[in-house]
RNA sequence: GGAGAAGUCGCGUAGUUGGUCGAGCGCGCACGAUUGGAAAUCGUGUAUACCUCAUAAGGGUAUCAAGGGUUCGAAUCCCUUCUUCUCCGCCA
């Protein structure tokens, strides 16, 4: 979402942008907005016009009705036709008025629809490239070992633990659900736990936000397309399940104006996640890598436009440390122009690595999102001169179980089957610090 | 879930027989004066968005929970929704 006025006065280079995330479809749109945005401040115009005449004469009328109830009864025909006078032309303008406010709406409602579609202007930074086939490995972080047995399925390891059951969670939820039992489950709240202090001990504040929210502020955080796709809806109520934490932690700032001494906003929040998956992916038939129903701890920065960047840099360094203190290798896949989404600024992946699958997947995305999202939801902050601006915002997952337990498991799987657990979670796992096989 | 009360400019409040109310006052805050410095005191200022415009000054429009209605004109009247508080009920 970008500022109407910087399209205005920058088409080109919006235009520019637009070719270089490969959807050259949207180039119309760029001069469609400034038509209509030219119409309609003509129109604007015009209605405040007419308005003020309104207003004017509507005022008028006030101290002429108080002469008329004082007044000599021979006055009071000219004090009445004087007042009959405003009236009349009060509605004069009003068919003209009604008109203009009509089109107002319109063309706010064709704007507003274009400036969705419209991609923020991307880093230069950002490679390019038409999709993630095109994304680009920047740095590897510990090294993807491929051990010399076999590494099986990840569901074939929790069940070795009698650590999942996918068929229960069908009898009773469906595809893309799962029970987590017994060393499994307590890894898993392990992991989140673990992750829930690593970041305070960075210094970001711990949150748990409402899991349910108001479809207004669904709106505010994604498009329709994405809320189709992704947000179940409880029937009968204005509330959506919430897809990640994300949605409620920005939606806490949405129509605020903050105070400068607030920022920066560093946020730490833990949510189950809930997400339909319809669409391009799809529920992952046979584990808990694409699945309805997850928990996240997420973080989330609101910031300063000039600091955004450094916080950025910060933010996915964060996700590598934590993975590297659980001794899984990760490594930071930079998205390209192509593949980023149309509000974000620059965006990256951390992906650990799948001994089993000998690659690494996507376990972290951290984005910048610029003022984009701000000015969607109207977050603004008043500087020390008096004066309103959008800050930036930027989150990345800490860490999403049970997706992140596929890297745990395969990482740790010794030979003869059991699993280690790293020293920084042993405190979480009662002490323990060798999980070993039921079967 | 039931009954009642209420939602005004950061906070607290004034404003309900509709008309100089975008809105008074107090506090807070900012700047200035006073002071060796501070407190106290005095003075000035203190919303947001948009349009016009030279990213000035000035002007204009909209906003008194939100949306709609009545009216020449609404913070004030009517309708709907939301929120908060109190009491009752129910429940982790």
């Amino acid at each position: 979402m970008l500022d109407i006025r910087f399209v205005r006065e920058n088409p080109d280079l919006v235009k520019e942008n637009i070719k270089k995330k490969y959807q050259d479809f949207k180039l119309p749109l760029v001069d469609e907005v400034i038509a209509l945005d030219e119409k309609n401040r003509a129109a604007i115009t015009e209605a405040s016009d007419l308005r003020a005449q309104k207003n004017k004469l509507s005022k008028a009328n006030g101290p002429l009705f108080g002469k008329l109830k004082k007044a000599a009864e021979e006055e009071k025909a000219a004090i009445q036709a004087e007042i009959d006078a405003n009236m009349a032309a009060v509605k004069a303008n009003d068919e003209r008025l009604e008109e203009l406010e009509k089109l107002e709406e319109e063309y706010a409602a064709e704007i507003y629809k274009r400036m969705l579609l419209i991609p923020n202007i991307i880093d230069p930074s950002v490679p390019l490239g038409p999709d993630d086939s095109c994304n680009v490995e920047v740095e590897r972080f510990g090294d993807p070992v491929v051990p010399d047995y076999q590494i099986p399925y990840h569901t074939e390891i929790m069940e070795r633990f009698n650590g999942i059951d996918m068929d229960a969670a069908g009898r009773t939820s469906g595809n893309g659900f799962y029970y987590l039992m017994g060393d499994i489950a307590r890894l898993h709240s392990a992991v989140l736990a673990y992750a829930r202090d690593f970041m305070i001990n960075k210094g970001f504040i711990y949150c748990i936000p409402p899991f349910m929210i108001h479809g207004n502020v669904v709106e505010g955080v994604m498009s329709q397309n994405d809320m189709d796709a992704m947000m179940y809806k409880i029937e009968g109520e204005d509330l959506y399940l919430i897809g990640t934490s994300e949605h409620s932690m920005i939606g806490k700032f949405i129509d605020q104006i903050l105070t400068e001494d607030q920022l920066p906003q560093t946020l730490t929040s833990y949510s189950p996640c809930f997400r339909k998956e319809k669409g391009a992916h799809g529920i992952e038939e046979r584990g808990v890598y694409r699945i309805h129903q997850f928990e996240k701890q997420e973080m989330i920065v609101v910031c300063k436009p000039e600091d955004s960047t450094a916080w950025y840099e910060k933010m996915w360094r964060l996700s590598v440390e934590l993975f590297r203190s659980m001794e899984i290798p990760v490594r930071q896949l930079e998205c390209c122009s192509g593949d980023l989404a149309d509000l974000k600024v620059k965006s990256c992946d951390i992906e650990a690595w799948s001994p089993r699958q000998q690659k690494y997947f996507e376990v972290c995305s951290c984005s910048n999102l610029s003022d984009a999202q701000a000015r969607r939801l109207k977050i603004r902050v008043k500087g020390e001169d008096g004066k309103t601006y959008l800050p930036h915002t930027l989150n990345n997952t800490v860490v999403a179980p049970p997706r992140m337990l596929i890297a745990f498991l395969e990482n740790h799987l010794q030979a003869d089957g059991s699993v280690t657990i790293p020293e920084v979670l042993w405190p979480y796992m009662g002490g323990t610090k060798v999980l070993i096989p039921k079967k």
